[in-house]
DNA sequence: GCAACCGATTGCGAAATGCAATCAGAAACG
DNA sequence: CGTTTCTGATTGCATTTCGCAATCGGTTGC
């Protein structure tokens, strides 16, 4: 499914590619929080996506050279998502678009977190993070002085309000 | 209607305010464009909406806070819709949104030059111009030296391809 | 008067979405 | 082996949204 390009200007076709209420949330997901399988982005996301428009949204975005695809080793079954370049350029744009989210609308304070601090780095952080990404999804070397690592940093915060959030839906024993 | 609220996530949230195929499109028609009138944004767009989604996205848009909706003295018929703060300060997300679409994505290469004009300007010409939609959606006073205008320029840039396309579409005699 | 224009609204077929159940193959465990 | 679990999906179906054309009551310009 290419794009439908009703116009050719840049602003109308960048929405045709994430434009709707999914492929931003699957990209979120894989860049911030490093998720690489099928499964992994089903049950991950908080928003609860279905397993459908998953599949359909993976295609998709692997047809608009976002995504790659690859088998995963040491699964037969399993297969590997990576970013693309074009993916991880996106970097700046959900900074961008958390900063505003952050000022304009009711956000969960604790999901805040990964926004304000990508915030507060500025584009320096970004590139570093975009750096990281390429390492990770790309194969890319990873240069020099590399310091804490930015995706660990967000990661983290993320994973520990996942972690609460999903104790709390559904409560041990 | 107000937000989902599926999650708190910044992001999730924004996607939730402009995550659809029209909400950007019609803001950025009032940004860069300069419509103001129901009918100019139904005609005005070039990807044409249609106009009961237009009234659906409209009033949602004010519901959100994004637009306010006044009566033009000079018609008691024509409604005249303004940008409120929230939507002017998308502006940075607009220009990073182009600026991606421009190198990613098949633009056409008439319809980049706004995308090419903000980036090259960068962050201060983007406070410019946002000072200026303030000026002339909430009556803020224009803060001394003006020089040129960035809207005029960006908005003449785009006419001149509505023009050509209009002309083209449906040609004069 | 009357045609053109104003911001919408309505009806309807097509498409997208959300949800639950299910699939076949592979792996893990005994 | 045999069962259970996990893999990335697919199917069917009800609901919602979308896209398009026609139209509405009211206003304006002539």
């Amino acid at each position: 499914m290419p794009l439908d390009r009703r116009s050719g200007c840049p602003i109308n076709l960048s929405l045709e590619v994430f434009g709707d209420r999914w492929s931003l949330i699957i990209l979120r997901d894989m860049i911030f929080g490093g998720r690489r399988h099928f499964r992994e982005l089903l049950n991950g996301s908080m928003e609860g996506i279905a397993s459908n428009i998953l599949a359909d949204r993976l295609k998709r975005l692997m047809e608009l050279g976002m995504l790659t695809k690859a088998h995963d080793p040491s699964h037969k079954q399993k297969a590997i998502y990576s970013l693309t370049e074009m993916a991880i350029t996106l970097v700046p744009i959900l900074a961008h678009l958390g900063a505003w989210g952050r000022i304009w609308l009711p956000t969960s304070e604790e999901l805040s977190i990964r926004a304000e601090l990508l915030e507060k780095g500025g584009p320096p952080l970004w590139e570093k993070f975009m750096a990281e990404l390429r390492h990770e999804h790309l194969g890319t070397p990873l240069d020099e002085t590399c310091g804490p690592s930015v995706r660990a940093t967000l990661r983290a915060a993320y994973e520990a309000v996942v972690a609460e959030k999903a104790a709390y839906v559904s409560p041990a024993a």
